[in-house]
DNA sequence: TGGGACCATATGGGGGTCAATGGGATTTGG
DNA sequence: CCAAATCCCATTGACCCCCATATGGTCCCA
């Protein structure tokens, strides 16, 4: 497998840490990323991480705008400001810092969800609302992918 | 035959494994399908499961919009954070995770449903139910199929 | 036409392997 | 020098390879 895909849910230990599926490291490993770049998400209450080279096309975004421009201000704050590196432990597991756990609402659990070229750690429960919003309004709009 | 076509119901063993179909597994064999792309139907509780170019074409859907914009990232919440690829065993077996039961409800039976290009996984009742709430429908607007 | 051999599919379970988890020991940074 | 992060090893349990058994249908022949 050479992207991020599907999800589960994970356990925090009592010194804070996590696993990350090891379907995930897997494709970590294919991709040779050894340090994650991990942003506030978007939309979403989740955390985003991927490879460094994440970070260089949102950077490359900015830079074909005008660079004092409020968007590409806006946009800054956002990646540098809501972005941070990390790293794996040697048994692939990740600290859960405030950092994390104040944007996401994450408390003891977590669930990594597959996004192609990066994944996304949320609390377990908005992961549940969300998608099943997502799937509601895709209904009511008589919307189908494919 | 080179398509899903009719259902089947099979049991679920001690080990929360399923025979798919010797049918299905002959069109799998057929397309040469050896992975199973499997995700949460937008419309039904049920797990749709086909080949990987299902989620190829889900892709190339989101590819055509802008990649930042909300609904390509709910689009790809869907479509990456609810699909998984399976595999099935070396009897044509499938295991029954927890990924299939909460979006489902299936608990110890398993019905199969053909659907062309890819097939379902539904729990028994709950698959009855919604054909005939759709042949239900049918009869009231007047509609015939073919 | 009825019985039985034969075959394919569904089902059951032993046991090895690997991932997730827990916790002691050591290092690092402030 | 203390707290936190990381290393290292042990335990547990889930999944998968492999082989055995059950079940039901079809075909052949008397």
């Amino acid at each position: 497998m050479n992207r991020f895909l599907s999800h589960a849910t994970n356990r925090i230990d009592a010194k804070g840490r996590v696993s990350v599926p090891s379907s995930f490291r897997g494709v970590l490993a294919k991709l040779d990323i050894r340090e994650l770049y991990c942003f506030q998400d978007f939309v979403f209450p989740a955390i985003s991480a991927g490879g460094p080279e994440l970070l260089d096309r949102f950077e490359r975004q900015i830079a074909g705008e005008d660079p004092f421009s409020p968007q590409a201000n806006e946009m800054s704050l956002l990646i540098h400001g809501g972005g941070v590196f990390m790293k794996l432990d040697q048994e692939g597991r990740l600290m859960v810092t405030d950092f994390i756990r104040d944007f996401t609402g994450i408390t003891n659990e977590v669930t990594f969800v597959g996004r192609a070229d990066h994944f996304q750690l949320w609390a377990p429960q908005v992961f549940q609302e969300a998608q099943a919003a997502a799937r509601q309004e895709r209904r009511l709009r008589g919307l189908r992918p494919g």
